[in-house]
DNA sequence: ACTAGCTTAGACGTATCGTCCAACCTGGGC
DNA sequence: GCCCAGGTTGGACGATACGTCTAAGCTAGT
């Protein structure tokens, strides 16, 4: 996950780096297969010579813009992390800034999570995955439970759990549509995830 | 998700279809695009122009192992969901259930996770999903909300949840390894999404 | 004006796809 | 026992896309 070395073969001049982005949009159409080299280079207006010059192959290119999404996830949820307040505090903002992340950067978030499947190619993105995600939820429930603000029994667990949640109400808003709103989503997220939906003793707050 | 109809293009005989299977190996193993048809050829020992003469190409032959996972897979929930008792017992046992099955048909689950992405091809594996799995864990939170033994605000939000939590610690015991045993990760996650993991009983004010 | 390195069109060899055909089994009907 | 329909298979085929390579242009710095 270290810059793009792993996927550009050599660095990548800012104009071009800003065009490739447009092959996002292609890869989350038509999935890593059925993506054509030619097809890449008319979208992003790169000729198909000039993708070979700095790329591999069209996978490398996809690695690309893949590391660059969780290299800008890391940044923005790492933020959200740091910030002060109780361990409670920073989850909640994670489930927040984190939904809102896949809410703007659909196509990719797609494409990244369609790889998370692969065991073998681009291995790196797992760990980016890990690094980007998991680490700062995992984080924040540690500190949570050390502030008395959480009650996490089982710190791996609840991280899976969490990210799991995230995951899925992400992809149902991108896949079938904001017929509600993220902020919406995400308070119900929270409440499930702090309150549970065991019969309580006593009435929590609800949104 | 109609039997094979939509995936082999004539009735597959008896002994084909066994054999067929030892293609998922393959596809887990590279994904897609990656696998060659004659690999798959020398996996089932079915010879390329039989698998021809079967399907129109690779991807109708994955399209037929997933459906065929996603049918079993109904069995087995559904079977689950039908035992009495209450909503949150019928979850509970959904839960574990589903994790069982993650964990007995490793390869084909992680194809099936890795399909979930795209939008476009194999539509109707996304359909035969929430027939398999949503619908069941839906239905018994409905349930569970009705009899009093579950607490649940939003439905839908919770069922995402749940599936959300299954998923990722289903994908972590096949990718990471069983280091820790199926049963265990199933109670740790019944416990969180069951209790939450909010502080607990601490009096709130109702709304 | 010269050089080094970036850029690009196009030609090329290779791999794999999916199609097709002709030959070969095999089992049921007569 | 013969015949035929339909399953089965090897191998050849054209098409497509890959990734490589070359050579010609195009800069920018010296």
């Amino acid at each position: 996950m270290n810059q793009s070395s792993t996927n550009a073969i050599r660095p990548l001049p800012d104009d071009l780096a800003e065009r490739i982005d447009l092959a996002a949009q292609v890869f989350a159409d038509n999935g890593l297969d059925a993506t054509r080299i030619e097809h890449l280079a008319k979208a992003t207006g790169i000729p198909r010579a000039t993708l070979y010059y700095y790329f591999p192959g069209k996978e490398h290119i996809l690695a690309h813009l893949l590391s660059r999404t969780l290299r800008q996830m890391t940044v923005k949820l790492s933020a959200a992390a740091a910030e002060p307040g109780t361990g409670r505090e920073r989850l909640t903002r994670l489930v927040r800034e984190h939904l809102v992340f896949i809410g703007s950067h659909g196509p990719t978030y797609r494409l990244l999570f369609a790889e998370l499947g692969r065991a073998a190619s681009l291995v790196d993105i797992a760990a980016g995955v890990d690094l980007a995600i998991m680490a700062p939820i995992r984080e924040a429930l540690r500190d949570g439970q050390r502030d008395g603000s959480l009650r996490v029994d089982d710190i791996g667990a609840a991280t899976s759990i969490v990210y799991g949640a995230v995951l899925i109400t992400g992809m149902q808003h991108l896949l079938i549509g904001s017929d509600r709103q993220l902020e919406d989503r995400a308070a119900a997220l929270l409440d499930v995830i702090l309150s549970g939906i065991g019969t309580t003793p006593k009435p929590r707050r609800s949104r």
